[in-house]
DNA sequence: GCTTTAAAAAGTAAAGT
DNA sequence: ACTTTACTTTGGAAAGC
């Protein structure tokens, strides 16, 4: 009935995948990594198979982004534990994996009015500075998500922690437009 | 009882001094911009209500005086860019665009977002132009809005590439630059703009 | 608040050809 | 003029300044 034709674009997670890191170690045994503490506290490396960027801290804390689903997140942390098996360093087993925020694209197919639509929402619920930005933001609470509205029909939604949060939010959005006689 | 007396007054004089200099700086800012009394005392208003609410907490006054003239402008339909108002301020546009947004909400201004129309008799006079080019420009910007082609896009561009062709069918040609230049956008921006107005209202533009 | 990561949207900008 | 690169906005975690 609803099938928003999400995009998701990016994911982010976090983990713990041990008690402490020796980053400089890291550094040393894994192409590309780059660590400079005095610019950042982690350590950043990129993967591949599934495109995913890694942001690696001391207290074994790891944050992964750019994945472009929620298996890829599991998947290159697996990668990286195998990984960081494989120069010595032990990994917690089944790591507590968190998606902590989903980026995603979709489309209205309709070429909109962001004036009309800034007062329809009401002009405290959103933000449309057209001087500084091209998209309207509206923010939603339930769910919780942020949608970046585009006069192409084009929208972005980001701050949700699921695929089902943002596909809601895409419909809240449709069904409040469409209620406006905005579509 | 004295030192409760004492401290009174010690605050009273910190915040009429904090105050004088937000008023002060509003006035700086003001005649660097060249606007008239009214916004000034727009820009007070905004700045005295944000002190009741004590929105200054955390924020520097630079900030929020600066925030306050911008919220102003656009109030009195008399915009000036974020930096517009960043060149004649000590903040960042960054810092300015922020504290605006929190004045600006916390203060239920609810503002709509500039129109490329209240760009026109600034830009038009920087340019030497007539009222019947300033006619002519707000004509178009009026189709323009009509047929959709300003949401979204930087309304001192919308409004630049309106003049640019208002000024060519009134007859009183100005170049891209000339516009870009009173503007604050590049001969780009004119260009694709008004390429875009051109063909969607179908206005024949002859060089 | 800042720093760093990734990604999309659309506008604007700057640099190089 | 055209292409490429890059910055604007949104969200979130991480450790530390």
């Amino acid at each position: 009935m609803s099938e928003s034709s999400i995009k998701i674009e990016n994911v982010v997670a976090s983990t713990k995948l041990a008690e402490e890191f020796d980053l400089t170690l890291i550094e040393s045994q894994f192409e590309g990594a780059e660590y400079n503490k005095q610019k950042f506290p982690g350590l950043v490396y990129r993967v591949s198979d599934p495109k995913a960027a890694f942001l690696v801290f001391t207290s074994g804390k790891v944050v992964c982004t750019g994945a472009k689903n929620v298996a890829d997140v599991h998947t290159v942390i697996g990668n990286m534990a195998k990984k960081l098996n494989s120069i010595g360093i032990k990994t917690i087993e089944n790591p507590q994996i968190t998606v902590q925020n989903i980026v995603a694209s979709a489309d209205l197919h309709t070429i909109l009015n962001l004036n009309a639509i800034a007062i329809g929402l009401g002009l405290e619920n959103i933000e449309y500075e057209p001087e500084q930005f091209p998209g309207l933001v509206y923010r939603i609470d339930e769910p919780k998500v942020v949608v970046l509205i585009f006069s192409s029909g084009k929208l972005v939604v980001t701050g949700g922690k699921s695929p089902e949060d943002c596909e809601r939010g895409v419909e809240v959005v449709r069904q409040q437009l469409d209620n406006m006689g905005l579509l | 009882r004295l030192r409760k007396w004492q401290r009174r007054i010690r605050v009273s004089n910190a915040t009429e001094r904090n105050l004088a200099f937000a008023l002060s700086e509003l006035d700086r800012m003001a005649s660097a911009l060249g606007l008239p009394r009214t916004v000034r005392e727009t820009a007070a208003v905004v700045y005295r209500k944000a002190v009741d609410k004590n929105l200054i907490r955390g924020r520097s006054i630079e900030g929020v005086a600066a925030a306050a003239l911008y919220a102003a402008c656009r109030q009195c339909s008399v915009p000036r860019t974020l930096d517009e108002i960043e060149e004649v301020s000590r903040v960042s546009r960054k810092e300015i665009g922020r504290t605006y947004r929190f004045i600006s909400r916390e203060l239920a201004l609810k503002l709509m977002p500039t129109s490329p129309i209240d760009y026109v008799p600034r830009f038009c006079s920087g340019l030497n132009l007539k009222g019947e080019v300033q006619s002519k420009s707000v004509e178009i910007l009026r189709q323009a809005s009509e047929k959709e082609l300003t949401s979204g896009r930087g309304p001192t561009g919308v409004a630049a590439a309106a003049i640019y062709i208002a000024s060519i069918l009134c007859g009183e040609r100005r170049t891209q630059r000339e516009v870009a230049d009173v503007a604050g956008v590049t001969e780009v921006t004119i260009r694709n703009r008004y390429k875009e107005l051109a063909e969607e209202l179908d206005i024949e533009i002859i060089l």
